[in-house]
DNA sequence: GAGTTTGAAACT
DNA sequence: CAGTTTCAAACTC
């Protein structure tokens, strides 16, 4: 299953994208998946952003609920849906979690077909077309084997094996491709699901020879297990385009070769390169782009999908507030709203879009008129109008689980409400999905666009639903015909929710969006189709509430849209996406950029000031137009200046790298000065420092490394041992608590124990050790040691007050 | 905390 | 594109 589309992937934010956690699918080969292969490393895969947890945990239930949950997403082929839904149309797929597992989807359409993956036990899906139709769950997943097994939604066959097979993992065959699903680190028996696929698409295996073996039809999937799982290109025909040739490039790998040309002056030898220009036929390793391109299934009309959940649905979206789009870097929840457009001619036509999002209070509604341009921005809409579609996504605030959604707009003017309860709302995406090829040739209104199908990502607690946008070369490849199924994954996980939905190709729909937080990124879908992603930032969000309302203005010239992305998006610094969600952001303290330059930090990550020391600070909603046009200017300039400039990848991993490198001076690139240092990655060939000694093999480098991990582990034994030391005197406190009571006068001689006086010469010689590592005279290390005792004293005296007190008390 | 250093961003 | 200036953070003391 193809996770999403590479290009698709680069587009989206690092949160977004993630699939880590989820999926992984080495395609090609079925040995190896079967055998759930690991994703031996985290290759790199862009996507992944998730925190470990929640990939180990696969499940879907948050940890609060011990109940998993799972979700999944039914492709299903419909044959005809009771509800005729032009092609235009959005489908509406409501899901609703419950605390309860069972989630439902509805898609309008019925021919779509989907493929939807569910990661952990999940009780029961249920999903149902067209509303009235029902398809119970298609598939069934049990938290127990790890197991999931998929059914079409179509064949209503499906769901007595589902519900009974719990355990086995079953095989579905439709038309010929096999998913296999896995839970990675968990016993799990590795599930065989079977797509429909329309084209004939080789799988590509993860591993680099693999990838062009011909052995296309089998799809792995793996859930669960490790937060890393590793992306599967996919191949048309065996052949890589030149786009995955380029995304490839991004992925890059660990060590630059020595880039001999590049920079005469450095010293190349020691540098080690990542990985870096891949001219298409080099060997490029066809994991490396971490996603899988592969898929064929046709793509499912443009669907709505809805999550509602019990406890939030009373919330309701609050007409008149804005969508604040913005790129964050580390958004906690992410809302990603996909509007497909139609293929062809879609670039100049614009159909409004509004749409509600309301998270728990707060409600964001995005209105796109139809206007000439793209580039024009449609206000006039009232928010009651927005209202009309009843659209709502609710996803469950597992607790402060990260929660990422990607809503696909429907053509007409639809609103869709986004409830979170959880609270924390960061982003929201919107996303045009068009059907053309890019070599121009419009698939009729009938969307007949081919889309791969593509792997949603559900999480519960957190949902993440992803789904997969067709790979460029099908689009190329594929003659436009309408297409039926559509694979989609739906893996879930605890912490973070992601939504991410196919856009529906409407005919003619371009979103425009005219006001874009700094780092919104709008990006058609690679390969001709046009997918565009906004992304606003939860402050972003906050601050919509406030403000009436904000316009997105497409950016038909967003260069990120331009399907080629180099770079996929990773939290800075690598970290998780869990991670960079959950820590505050840095305060600025801007003077004289009025925050509106790339200089402050908050700007450039797009990002509100909050909480912020800056002077004269116009990043705010009060300052909208500044910020806007500030926005354009930074854009104007570099389009790619909202993009994260460091690559994705885990620490350590091979395929981070800057963008575009540094330009190091006299910092040898051991400072946080230089950027790829402060980023936690080496010097690539790309840089251009001078003295660079940042780069593997550099003793320096290693030294400091090194330096940085003692001091690490000292503090962290500091840290103990004082903990040590207050327990045991509180616990000696306790024992002698009576004797205290009967005979006062022995008191500080009862509370010089042993083991109190073993605490306390641990933290004496732990000082002794941070003196001599610091390299401090004798005089200052003594020093400090006698101080270190007073303080230990200091603490016996204390707590020995204490005690006396608190006997005192107890005995009166 | 004040002052210095640094390299990216902005500007020319 | 290169050279210079501006800027805010990183760093030093
Ligand atoms: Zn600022
Ligand atoms: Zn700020
Ligand atoms: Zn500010
Ligand atoms: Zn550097
Ligand atoms: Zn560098
Ligand atoms: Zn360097």
């Amino acid at each position: 299953m193809d996770v999403v589309s590479p290009e698709l992937n680069s587009l989206l934010p690092d949160e977004i994208m993630d699939t880590e956690a989820i999926e992984d699918i080495p395609q090609s080969q079925p040995e190896s998946t079967t055998s759930q292969s690991e994703p031996s490393d985290d290759t790199s895969v862009p996507m992944e952003t998730d925190t470990p947890m929640a990939s180990e945990n696969l499940g879907l239930c948050s940890d609060a609920t011990s109940t998993e949950h799972t979700q999944a997403l039914t492709t299903s082929t419909a044959t005809d849906s009771p509800l005729s839904i032009s092609p235009g149309s959005r489908l509406p797929i409501s899901v609703s979690s419950t605390s309860s597992p069972i989630l439902t989807l509805k898609p309008a359409l019925a021919t779509s077909t989907a493929t939807t993956k569910t990661t952990d036990s999940v009780t029961g899906t249920s999903v149902t077309t067209s509303g009235l139709q029902k398809l119970t769950a298609p598939f069934t997943i049990s938290a127990a084997n790890h197991q999931i097994i998929l059914n079409k939604v179509a064949s209503s066959q499906a769901t007595e094996a589902a519900k009974s097979a719990g355990t086995t993992p079953q095989v579905i065959k439709q038309e010929g491709q096999k998913l296999l699903l896995t839970t990675i680190g968990k016993s799990g028996q590795p599930i065989v699901l079977q797509l429909p696929h329309t084209g004939n698409k080789p799988g590509i295996s993860q591993t680099a020879g693999d990838a062009k073996s011909p052995a296309p039809q089998f799809k792995v999937v793996t859930i669960g297990g490790r937060p890393e799982l590793k992306p599967v290109v996919g191949s048309v025909g065996n052949q890589v385009t030149t786009l995955q040739a380029q995304q490839l490039k991004t992925v890059q790998i660990a060590k630059k070769t020595p880039a001999s040309s590049a920079a005469p002056i450095k010293f190349i030898i020691t540098k080690t390169v990542n990985s870096k220009s891949l001219s298409p036929q080099t060997s490029v390793p066809p994991v490396i782009a971490g996603r899988v391109l592969t898929q064929t299934s046709p793509v499912i009309p443009p669907r709505t999908i809805n999550l509602s959940e019990p406890h939030n649905t009373s919330i309701q979206s609050l007409p008149g507030k804005k969508i604040a789009i913005s790129p964050l870097k580390t958004p906690s929840k992410v809302t990603v709203v996909s509007v497909a457009s139609p293929t062809s001619n879609a670039a100049q036509k614009s159909v409004a879009l509004p749409v509600n999002v309301a998270l728990g209070q707060q409600i964001l509604t995005v209105q796109q008129s139809t206007s000439a341009s793209p580039v024009k921005v449609a206000t006039s809409q009232s928010a009651a109008q927005n209202i009309k579609p009843v659209q709502s996504v609710a996803v469950g605030g597992v607790g402060g689980s990260q929660f990422k959604t990607i809503i696909p707009l429907a053509t007409q003017p639809n609103v869709q409400q986004i409830q979170v309860p959880g609270s924390r709302f960061h982003y929201v995406r919107l996303v045009t999905a068009t059907t053309a090829s890019s070599t121009g040739q419009p698939s009729g209104p009938s969307t007949s666009s081919i889309q791969t199908a593509k792997p949603m990502v559900v999480s519960t607690g957190a949902v993440r639903m992803s789904v997969p946008i067709v790979p460029p070369q099908t689009m190329k490849q594929v003659a436009p015909k309408p297409l039926t199924s559509a694979a989609q994954v739906v893996t879930t996980t605890q912490t973070q929710q992601r939504l991410i939905m196919p856009a529906t190709p409407l005919p003619q729909i371009q979103p425009n969006f005219t006001n874009l937080p700094p780092g919104t990124v709008l990006a058609p879908a690679p390969g001709g189709g046009n997918v565009g992603y906004a992304v606003v930032p939860a402050q972003y969000v906050t601050q919509l509430q406030q403000s009436p309302f904000v316009t997105l203005a497409s950016s038909s010239g967003f260069p990120a849209s331009a399907g080629i992305q180099t770079q996929a998006r990773l939290p800075l610094n690598g970290l998780s996406a869990a991670e960079t969600t959950s820590r505050p952001r840095k305060p600025c303290n801007c003077t004289k950029s009025q925050c509106l330059k790339l200089y402050c930090d908050c700007f450039a990550n797009g990002e509100f000031c909050n909480n912020c020391n800056c002077n004269n600070c116009f990043n705010n909603l009060e300052h909208e137009t500044e910020r806007l046009k500030a926005i354009k200017t930074c854009l104007d300039r570099n389009p790619e200046a909202f993009k994260p400039k460091i690559g994705k990848g885990k620490e350590g991993e091979s395929d981070r790298r800057h963008s575009k490198g540094c330009n190091c001076k006299r910092s040898g690139c051991l400072k946080n000065y230089c950027e790829c240092y402060e980023a936690k990655i080496m010097c690539s060939s790309i840089c251009k420092c001078i003295g660079c000694k940042n780069f593997e093999e550099s003793p320096e480098r290693k030294t400091l490394m090194h330096l940085a991990d003692a001091a690490e582990v000292r503090v962290q034994q500091q840290t103990a041992a004082k903990t040590k030391l207050s327990s045991q005197i509180s616990d000696l406190l306790m024992r002698t608590a009576p004797v205290i009571s009967s005979g006062g006068g022995r008191l500080p001689y009862t509370f010089v124990t042993k083991e109190v006086l073993e605490a306390t010469c641990e933290c004496l010689l732990e000082q002794a050790k941070k003196a001599e590592q610091t390299h401090q005279p004798q005089a200052e290390a003594e020093r400090m040691i006698l101080e270190e005792f007073g303080h230990c004293l200091m603490r016996i005296i204390s707590s020995a007050g204490k005690a006396k007190a608190d006997c005192a008390s107890i005995n009166c």
